[in-house]
DNA sequence: GACGATATCTGACTAAAGTCAGACATATGC
DNA sequence: GCATATGTCTGACTTTAGTCAGATATCGTC
């Protein structure tokens, strides 16, 4: 009566009819589903016409109808790409902004009814995001990206918070070595950032520095992505890079309170070495040739 | 970056293609989506017409159609209602039952490979669980039921386990004063049952004595679907069965570790008085005039 | 500058979903 | 028994979604 799949099945239940609520509810504009869904991917800055094509998986002719039938309501203008005239940019008028954030509105209204009805609030939200980076898995998508970003400094920040939740002694960034951002950034490192629909749910820094080796810093997956294999794309990309920049060794420190990281480390071919600097957090050394 | 309703929005876009995904793979038997999900609908034994056509949100016109068509393929068999000829029964024929396994086995795979993929596989089964609660709320229907059912059963072993997490001194069923069956089926009480989408996730009883007063006993909640004002729908229901009873007073007892409870009862305008009963687990003792 | 590849558009379809008015049989209340 | 309501069915639609073959323009490359 509770086995696993069947709970699983009344979850799908219980989605696909409020999926379907919530498609309807975005008729009210008097426009077919397909047109409010191009306007809206137009809307959250895709504006290349072939990346909109891929991203809801339709056919190019339906897509082209769709376009014109927005351009004729006067809602999107269409140019030609600048560097390459075969492909189409599409960009929303006043008018077809203004549709846009009526579109908004209702997806921003339903989710706050959803939350209102609730007492578990952080439960539920907790819920939410452990199941869409489930599901996004394969829509993780891993970029570089400069560690001055906000995406990396969001990341950087709640990297932050949890070491001071998680260390007895607390955390202070400042006692600890902060790597110059300088030092994640090509061509000396790199710093990746793993961007799940929009949301940076985890980063990794590539810190290269002028000795004969250089170091894997700030590895943080967001409590919600974590047991999904993210940690490990992560440090892949972060060596990926490190070969890329010709980098031969590799270093990191780490704290056996992190226990998922010191398991993750020994698992991917990193051998413990001797303590390697002075920094006052960590307590294990790891060192890695590629 | 990170509000509560971007979250819920994410989790949204994740679901949604998701379901779409869902939906397609029921494309493979040759059938329109329309078909398949009456064809489903009948082999999860809605069999009345009309009932299927709320539950899909169906026009009469359409639905006479797909029924039809079903019918055609030899899937399925309708006949008139046994006591109001209007109404329309459908079942499915031998051939049928073959084509609604071939798509439970579908829905089964795709449950199966989800939980196969992933290693937090208790979390995930918890989220979901509380997800499903938390959207199918309004579809949770409280029925009563006998308290030897299945159902029921089920919820008390669930009660019953969780009392011996709770009491430092565990709980045996045995010495507390167990109400006999009897005492919670009318015309002495009730027992109630939630079920959210074939799932029991509630219960209560209502137990009729001899006495001058009636008992709430067993009220339960799963923890999947807390904090969604389940126990006092529950408790509602009950009270309206002491109503339809006949009964005017209602007492129950209580264990102060079941500080969720105390404070619902606080709520809903109960008075705490002293014990009425010597059962050694309960400490804390109410009663409600009705 | 010719050639194949690529991106989009157009026209001519089909299939599926949904709508609406009215027909028909059956139930219910007076 | 009659009027009215209810549940289903039928026919005649419209709209939306999706498919496919080719037209057109542009790009990159030899």
């Amino acid at each position: 009566m509770l086995d696993p799949v069947s709970r699983v099945r009344r979850f799908n239940r219980a989605v696909t009819s409020a999926v379907g609520a919530l498609d309807t509810s975005f008729l009210g504009r008097g426009r077919p589903l397909g047109a409010a869904r191009v306007l809206n991917a137009i809307g959250h800055s895709r504006a290349d016409v072939g990346e909109i094509r891929d991203y809801l998986g339709l056919d190019s002719g339906l897509m082209s109808r769709l376009l014109r039938s927005l351009e004729d309501e006067g809602l999107i203008e269409t140019t030609a790409h600048a560097d390459d005239a075969r492909r189409r940019i599409a960009n929303l008028t006043p008018a077809g902004k203004r549709e846009f954030n009526a579109y908004e509105a209702i997806s921003n209204r339903q989710a706050k009814d959803f939350l209102s009805h609730h007492t578990q609030r952080e439960a539920l939200l907790a819920a939410m995001d452990l199941i869409a980076s489930a599901l996004g898995r394969d829509g993780t998508a891993l970029t570089e990206m400069d560690p001055r970003s906000d995406e990396a400094r969001y990341c950087l920040g709640e990297y932050y918070a949890e070491l001071a939740r998680r260390f007895k002694q607390g955390f202070d960034v400042k006692l600890s070595r902060d790597p110059d951002a300088k030092d994640m950034v090509r061509p000396r490192g790199s710093f990746i950032v793993a961007m799940s629909d929009g949301l940076p749910i985890g980063c990794v820094g590539l810190k290269g520095s002028s000795s004969e080796f250089a170091e894997i810093k700030r590895l943080w997956v967001a409590p919600a992505a974590r047991g999904l294999g993210l940690g490990r794309r992560l440090m892949d990309a972060a060596e990926n890079a490190a070969c890329e920049l010709g980098i031969a060794v590799l270093r990191l420190d780490t704290n056996s309170a992190l226990a998922e990281a010191g398991q993750l480390y020994r698992r991917t071919g990193w051998s413990e070495i001797p303590r390697f600097n002075d920094d006052p957090y960590p307590d294990l050394f790891f060192e890695k040739h590629l």
